[in-house]
DNA sequence: TTGCTCCTCACGTCACGTGAGGTGGC
DNA sequence: TTGCTCCTCACGTCACGTGAGGTGGC
């Protein structure tokens, strides 16, 4: 119930136990509890090619640039990408340059999904005017839905 | 190609075929062309329960009252309910009383799926936000996306 | 020995899409 | 016989959820 060391610690300090070697690893459980997501998550995404963690026999252990990727992938899904989607807007990362170039989106990829979100907004907003409607439909007619 | 004789006439001429016995059914196509479904939403929703349509052998027949049990599913799913909410809220329909109680939602039920929506629509908001600023980065870089 | 974290199958969920293979009446 | 409409399996898709059963180190 001690909220005082809640989420920064897991990125300073990470996985204690594997450390030893110069390079910081992540577990898979350090990662799910920064990003908020399940284990079966991250190893669903690893089965479609998304990550690609080091094993140490059967343990998966995320490099730094593993969980850089991961973070473009999560920003994918918030943008309304597909997996498949993020699979290709993130192919050319980890390119031998140390660059993040994050999601590669063209200008056309970006109009052709805010007129994908456009569309959905419009549906999301026409059912709630109808629910609204609804709703004050069921105050008026007698105060009250009594049958 | 010949378009004149487009949607309504299924409305005012259901499945000339099977009107003999007095009463006129829709035939399966009939109710998919209507609703712009397909014929395997139609049998998908029977398989959940959610319709009921009389067989003539293997053939479905859809009553007047299933067509607008069909028209209450898909204003459900306009709305934002699963199909399993859906089945409880159509549930006490066709009651003997040849009232049509539509979906039958509580004003709790109301306010809830309002806010879900609003929950909603905020992710995309947010989603269209950040691709509308990536848009323009996109544009202010150099005027393209040359590397 | 118990407890924790990790693992690999593998079936389940949601709302259908998509053939495959077969039937019935004009 | 061809063509159309209808049918029943049954596997595939999407993004995971959810056990089942087992391992390894403190």
């Amino acid at each position: 119930m001690d909220l005082s060391g809640r989420t920064p610690q897991w990125v300073a300090e990470p996985a204690t136990q594997y450390e030893g070697n110069r390079k910081p690893y992540f577990t898979i459980s350090d990662l799910a509890r920064e990003f908020s997501i399940t284990l079966r998550a991250l190893r669903f995404y690893e089965s479609k090619g998304l990550l690609r963690p080091k094993r140490e026999g059967n343990l998966r252990l995320y490099s730094a640039d593993d969980r850089t990727r991961l973070s473009h992938i999560l920003k994918g899904k918030q943008l309304g990408f597909t997996l498949a989607e993020i699979r290709s807007l993130i192919a050319n990362e980890g390119g031998a340059e140390g660059v993040e170039p994050g999601l590669q989106l063209s200008r056309e990829q970006c109009i052709e999904q805010i007129k994908l979100l456009e569309r959905q907004k419009k549906d999301i907003e026409d059912a709630i005017t109808e629910l609204r409607r609804t709703y004050t439909d069921l105050y008026t007619r007698t105060g009250g839905p009594a049958d």
